[in-house]
DNA sequence: GAGACGTGGTT
DNA sequence: TAACCAAGTCT
């Protein structure tokens, strides 16, 4: 271990008493500390705030309020829940760990295990040593965001933690100072630590009680660290929507493939450009009207930024649905996921007006 | 190892 | 405002 600014029980005795003072005791999922809650919770709050979690937890948890409930679900109503929340590949494991659960472990997440709570889809190392702490107090090490951020700090630590041996140098640090007990508030504590006090943008070091020991405070570097992961600029694509109305005002939706953006969510047809979207009507709407195309609206990603260019359209003539494919009305909404420039379209700009196309 | 995967907040 | 980032995991 390379030299360590404290010993564990020196860090360990400074963070908890911090935590008292300062750390967050009232989140939703900290009052009914179930595995099936702390384990909803782990899954929401990767790669997003607290804040923004609060609000979905509590609906997902009213209505599914037990594996079994949730294994009993659809993935359209699971995802319908998910809406909004982004990275929906969490939804779709989710519901599939929650019949692995039922179906392999009795319907109780193994939460003896580090291993078999990892094997199910969605769980990595650090949730599964988030969900171990929190949800049964034995002794996990966690590695997330606010860990890497703090731990950087306090060790200077060079690099982005992407590469292997920061990594390994930041898993290393943790399992240093990870303590055997108390492990439910020191793992609580150690993400609110990071999340309101060694922030990123404007980290609190007057308030820190490792002040004196910080390698990066100590050379007046903290905001240096953690290093960022090289950046590549966003390639930008573009795509048609078709907005097509049926005589009683339903949209058409289809489902996007199970991988992928917005993987299983609905979503209008999309398009690559005006002949392939008036080939697709040609072929399956030959009555439909179009109507002027409204402006191109983009929308960012994290890797890409996507022009949409919403085509609105009415037919009469009645559409086949299937499995992928079905008309949605937007006056009373089903219970689907819905890709969110898709909804943000249907609540905002809808009813939508056809204006003649040559006008 | 590198890229894919979302949305909303912050600077 | 455009870039950057947030309680990571999977392919």
């Amino acid at each position: 271990m390379p030299a360590p600014v404290l010993t564990p029980e020196e860090f360990q005795r400074r963070l908890l008493a911090w935590f008292e003072r300062h750390g967050r005791h009232d989140l939703p999922w900290q009052q009914d500390r179930s595995p099936y809650r702390v384990w909803i919770s782990e899954i929401m709050l990767q790669q997003t705030q607290v804040a923004t979690v609060i609000p979905y937890f509590e609906r997902f948890m009213a209505r599914f309020p037990t594996v079994q409930a949730l294994a009993d679900a659809g993935q359209d109503e699971v995802l319908h829940l998910w809406t909004g929340l982004g990275y929906y590949a969490r939804g779709r494991n989710l519901h599939k760990a929650s019949r692995q659960v039922v179906n392999e472990h009795g319907g109780e997440l193994p939460v003896h295990s580090l291993d078999a709570l990892a094997e199910l889809p969605g769980i990595g190392r650090s949730t599964a040593g988030a969900i171990i702490a929190q949800s049964r107090g034995r002794r996990a090490v966690i590695l997330d965001g606010n860990v890497k951020r703090s731990l950087s700090r306090l060790h200077a630590v060079e690099g982005w933690s992407g590469r292997s041996a920061v990594a390994r140098r930041l898993w290393a640090l943790a399992e240093y100072y990870t303590p055997h007990e108390y492990v439910t508030d020191y793992t609580q504590a150690m993400m609110d630590f990071g999340a309101t006090l060694c922030r990123r943008g404007q980290p609190d070091c007057p308030s820190c009680p490792f002040a004196d020991v910080c390698v990066a405070r100590g050379r007046g570097e903290e905001r240096r660290f953690p290093e960022s992961k090289p950046r590549k600029v966003l390639p930008t694509r573009t795509t048609r929507m078709l907005l097509l109305q049926d005589a009683e005002g339903r949209v058409l939706l289809e489902r996007r493939p199970s991988s992928g953006l917005w993987g299983g969510l609905w979503s209008l047809p999309q398009f690559d450009d005006d002949e392939q979207l008036q080939a697709w009507l040609d072929a399956h709407v030959p009555d439909a009207e179009l109507g002027r195309t409204w402006s191109p609206f983009t929308h960012v990603f994290s890797h890409f930024r996507l022009e949409i260019t919403p085509q609105p359209a009415r037919c009469n003539a009645a559409l086949a649905v299937d499995e992928a494919r079905r008309w949605y009305d937007p006056g009373e909404p089903a219970s689907i996921g819905l890709a969110a420039p898709v909804k943000s379209l249907l609540t905002t700009m809808a009813p939508f007006t056809l204006e003649p196309t040559g006008a």
